[in-house]
RNA sequence: GGCGCGAUGGCAGAGUGGCUAUGCAGCGGAUUGCAAAUCCGUGGACCUCGGUUCGACUCCGGGUCGCGCCUCCA
């Protein structure tokens, strides 16, 4: 098993060895938990799932982290506006994200730490950092971080500080020492929720978590650590500073960040209000739609949002679907060269697209040939990416539609059909299969009768 | 201004220094009462200009265009 992955740090793939025999502890950026989630958060949990997913075909045992802000400047002002509290906020939140997960078939994390609860944690790292000379508590109750005194600051995202100075977009602030100095414990104003500490009231800085959370769930030094390529600059670099200046240790081996899903060829986010909520866009497509239109391009390059790429995707898994039906679903064959072509293009950096083109190739086999073994191969391959793991008719009968038919109405319709077929009165025969047609409801005769599907 | 990524056939999207990606759409055929699904066959591509090479879409350099990060962001 020779997995190749891609490491933003160094810009090239890079042969994966886990630090412990056999072991992966990988880390990922989760959401900030203030609205409902958008098709790019979509986007992190169908990639890093299937990350994980691949790792445990191949055998190591992955303890899997994603974290969940659960205080931060947004929550408080969307509480305030909700008039809620901001628990009520984040716990509704919370489990909205979890619905969407399940409905997209993302397993869960074995671990989902929240900031909230690891007070204690990041408290002493702050402190700790202070200790050793690399944070400073400002006169308004601020605690920063010394960016200057972290020699490598820049390594992973390729910048230095004399150009991040020459651009500086940071706000500009008297109480710190130096501008490119980031914040680590926040003093909280009157009405912010508060923790006691001891540099008073306050909040953790948004990097400081994931520091403190990482560390406590997989160790001081990890495997892989993951995120949407926005957290790269600035948020991953200042992880970077703080865990190891506070632990003395190298941080992470490998730091993998997934590509931005685009509206019209630009990065959907909050803030250019261009986003799409993963709500939304289940009461379009099926799920399982979804997580092929996110797989169907690699894991780094951007992928565009639109009806045409999505009805494209919906085509693709009704392709493999068809595959299996009227064949039976043996034990998986083995040793096949799709087996190993699968497992080979996976293990180069997860390319899920290629991965794609093997189960094509597979479905063409199986519908050649009818062989069970080779159909149980596909339903396997697939579900190591998350696919084809429903049955071919909830697949097809489940599909977002506006049909307002339903089973019966369609099943009596098709009785009907039926017997003007026998009686040679095609007339009556195609109407109804062209006003079924126009339902979205497609009818596919074959030697042992005639089912549905909705398109 | 600094740093980085990308440009592939009608669309989406991999990949390779000389050999069919794949899916959707198109075309021809098989099958079908006619269709659909499926199978067989088929056309169509590598932004631009130089360079390296026996040979480059693939490597190197310049250019053009697009995108991202440098501020909260997945």
């Amino acid at each position: 098993m020779s997995l190749q992955i891609y490491n933003t740090e160094t810009r090239q793939k890079e042969l994966f060895t886990p630090i412990h025999e056999n072991k992966v502890g990988i880390y990922v950026c989760g959401v900030t938990v203030y609205d409902l989630c958008h098709i790019g958060h979509a986007r992190v949990m169908v990639v890093f799932d299937t990350v994980v997913r691949h790792l445990r075909a191949l055998g190591y045992d992955v303890t899997y982290v994603r974290n969940i802000t659960d205080i931060d400047d947004k929550i408080i002002k969307r509480a305030l506006e909700n008039n809620e509290s901001i628990q009520a906020l984040t716990e509704r939140m919370i489990a909205e994200m979890h619905a969407d997960e399940t409905a997209m078939n993302v397993l869960r994390p074995d671990m989902e730490p929240k900031a909230t609860e690891h007070m204690d944690e990041i408290k002493h790292m702050i402190q700790a950092l202070i200790d050793k000379g690399f944070a400073y508590p400002a006169s308004n109750g601020d605690v920063y971080f010394k960016v200057k005194a972290f020699e490598n600051y820049g390594r992973l995202s390729g910048k230095n500080l004399e150009d991040l100075e020459a651009g500086a977009r940071v706000d500009v602030n008297e109480v710190k020492q130096d501008p490119m100095d980031f914040v680590l414990w926040k003093a909280s104003k009157e009405n912010e929720p508060a923790w006691e500490s001891n540099w008073g009231g306050g909040r953790p800085g948004w990097h400081i978590e994931c520091s403190a959370m990482s560390t406590k769930c997989l160790g001081n030094h990890f495997d892989i650590h993951g995120g949407g390529m926005d957290l790269s600059f600035p948020h991953h670099e200042n992880e970077i500073a703080q865990s190891e200046c506070a632990t003395g240790e190298h941080y992470v081996n490998t730091w993998m960040h997934c590509g931005f899903v685009r509206i019209d060829d630009e990065k959907m986010s909050k803030s250019l209000n261009n986003f799409f909520t993963i709500r939304e866009v289940l009461k379009l497509y099926h799920p399982e739609v979804i997580r092929y239109f996110l797989l169907a391009s690699h894991y780094r390059s951007p992928v565009n949002y639109s009806e045409e790429n999505l009805e494209v995707a919906k085509a693709s898994v009704g392709r493999l679907y068809s595959a299996l039906q009227e064949v039976e679903i043996g034990a998986a064959a083995t040793d096949t060269h799709f087996e190993k072509d699968f497992i080979a293009v996976m293990n180069d950096d997860f390319n899920t697209p290629k991965a794609m083109a093997v189960l094509f190739e597979l479905a063409k086999e199986v519908n050649k040939t009818k062989d069970a073994a080779l159909a149980g191969l596909l339903v396997k391959l697939a579900n190591q990416i998350g696919l084809l793991e429903q049955e071919v008719d909830t697949f097809f009968k489940l599909q977002p539609s506006d049909s307002d038919l339903d089973e019966t109405q369609i099943e009596a319709l098709i009785e009907e059909r039926k017997q003007a077929r026998v009686n040679k009165d095609f007339a009556r025969s195609d109407e109804i299969r062209d006003q079924l047609k126009e339902q979205g409801i497609e009818l596919l005769d074959s030697a042992e009768g005639t089912t549905w599907r909705k398109v």
